[in-house]
DNA sequence: CACATTGTTTACGTTAACGTAAACGTAGGC
DNA sequence: GCCTACGTTTACGTTAACGTAAACAATGTG
């Protein structure tokens, strides 16, 4: 079930971007498909890679910074000797994640008052 | 109260730019500080504006999209006719930072498992 | 007065994240 | 056998958001 395999084409309309951007993305070594061939062939782990990769996108994040975070899963990561390191990676990258939170909801406060003040005009218009 | 005045490199350390950073937003017409001869004098809305630009630009806004926001609090831009297409804007806004705001609780919870494995780890150790 | 600080303009340089295009391989269908 | 779809590599182009540097003005301080 989880063993599915991908096309590049496949995954760059699921997701809707290109197979040049999919390219880049291993170009710069964040995805190792497998191949057959000469084709690439991505895993279901190639996948969601991919989606987490979009995901820090849609946050602000760079690419390396994505990978940062998607290797904290990464049990290579997890050997003794950089416990502590590791931990406070994981709270640094916490602080930053939380005042962007604060952000977004300081700018949805915003938009909130707008729209009222948006439909407190079209009130008056009728 | 509101009406105190800054300096360009005030403003640069209050808020960890470059003057080089302030007056690229000016070029690219974000700000319009007011001159004193020929040095710059921004008021305590250019402040502001500063500051909603840096918010934006944590959340992953590229300036002009952090600008488009912050016009939205323009009363010029709130004339009846484009009240509708005004609304319409805000709902955009609106539903692309409640995404972002559930890819960074996602984050979040990925994190906390990760700590959860750390301090697990580091219990093993002892 | 020298000089250090803070400011100015102008202009070329840089990095990330792809876009775009050329030139080609391969497998399936008519 | 040719076309079409899908894939490949290589390489130059592009945009945003500044960095860096040169060359100069204004202002306060020892």
């Amino acid at each position: 079930m989880t063993d599915r395999s991908y096309s590049i084409s496949q995954l760059a309309s699921e997701f809707g971007i290109t197979t040049r951007t999919i390219r880049f993305y291993e170009e710069k070594g964040l995805i190792h498909p497998r191949r057959q061939g000469q084709k690439r062939v991505y895993s279901a782990g190639d996948r969601v890679r991919i989606k987490l990769i979009l995901r820090g996108k849609r946050i602000g994040m760079s690419l390396q910074e994505s990978v940062e975070v998607i290797d904290l899963y990464d049990p290579a990561h997890n050997n003794r000797s950089q416990l502590h390191s590791l931990i406070h990676t994981v709270q640094d990258k916490r602080e930053r994640l939380l005042r962007q939170k604060r952000d977004i909801e300081d700018m949805l406060a915003g938009l909130d008052e707008v729209q009222a003040l948006c439909e407190q005009g079209l009130e008056n218009a009728d």
